[in-house]
DNA sequence: CTAGAATTTCAGAAATTCCTGAAACTACGT
DNA sequence: ACGTAGTTTCAGGAATTTCTGAAATTCTAG
């Protein structure tokens, strides 16, 4: 049914899954939709997969919540159709928003709580302070990665190729500014 | 055992350790470790934590292949006692690599590979043409990702503050090379 | 409103993953 | 070399997660 290729990327996708929370039947159905030159529907997903049509359902359930797969109608056929965003930029930003909304911001909420205790103890008070600086790391990286995600794709992709040359853009702009060096 | 505050952190880290690949006991043990003020032992964590002393020994082996703790020995004492680094910076890095490693190398030489055969169908040509942006997208992050990863801390902290300012910076260097414009 | 096509829900079977205690192994002090 | 404290391995039981088929629900065309 499916071919060798996208048999293989469809396995990959499977086991790559289960690395992340996300498990097997949720991955591979995804890298279905991602691969297919046209929308598909359940039943197609679900004979493509051999999987059962509710675990399809439920798949698709999940890889909406996500938002990561459309939901569309074809003219004259009352199935559902689903398909991935052709944008890959897009995908991987969206990935990266729910994940943020998931995991990073339930765990600086926590953090916020916990550094607003007062310590009973010196033990307490050291892990308070590993606690602050985990705080500060991930409000640190998430704000920047905000901030670049903001940017339009272009400027980001000119950003990214400059690579390590950025260092330099820094250094340049430390000297004009100012005279702070990094020694 | 544990007090309030440090029970409250490493359940949180117990359950975030379930929805990546990581198993609850794993994260339940780095976090208790990551707000330690000195090196524990296994004992002393299996007693924290309530769990078998065997399970921390898979727990601490699982975390030393991930290089997320070190290993060290107290004069005078026999047993081996176990402490997470310092710098938190240099724990984000080792994740991230780690994670590069694991996830990301297998899936772009998997990508690779599928995209040096000769498609059968209009179907598997456009399955690569897929395949090949997501592969360009996973390389170009990646490399940029490793291309920051070496810039020493400082100016990384500086470029993260910078924030959307970048977007400014990138303009003036264009300006500057020759006066290519983002309309 | 009714028929029937499409989809979702959900209880429990199947599969997987986690965790433990017992046994095996290692390394060190005497 | 022996005894013992410390650690790891591993078979299998416990717990969790995944997956299915049957029933319930939703939707729409007539």
């Amino acid at each position: 049914m499916l071919s060798p290729l996208v048999q293989r990327f469809v396995l990959h996708f499977g086991e790559m899954g289960s690395r992340w929370g996300i498990n097997r039947t949720v991955g591979q159905i995804y890298a279905l939709l991602f691969v297919s030159p046209r929308p598909l529907n359940a039943d197609e997903i679900a004979e493509g997969l051999a999987f059962s049509r509710s675990n399809v359902s439920m798949g698709l359930k999940e890889l909406q919540s996500w938002r990561l797969v459309k939901l569309q109608h074809l003219p004259g056929d009352r199935r559902e159709y689903f398909s991935a965003p052709e944008d890959v930029w897009a995908i991987f930003q969206t990935l990266a928003e729910e994940r943020r909304k998931r995991e990073v911001d339930p765990t600086l909420s926590m953090l916020r709580d916990a550094l607003l205790e007062s310590p009973a103890d010196p033990a307490d008070r050291h892990a308070q302070d590993r606690m602050r600086e985990m705080h500060d790391l991930i409000e640190l990286t998430t704000g920047w990665f905000e901030d670049v995600r903001a940017m339009d794709q272009e400027r980001l992709v000119e950003l990214m190729k400059l690579g390590k040359k950025v260092g330099k853009l820094l250094d340049a702009r430390d000297r004009f500014i100012g005279g702070k060096s990094h020694a």
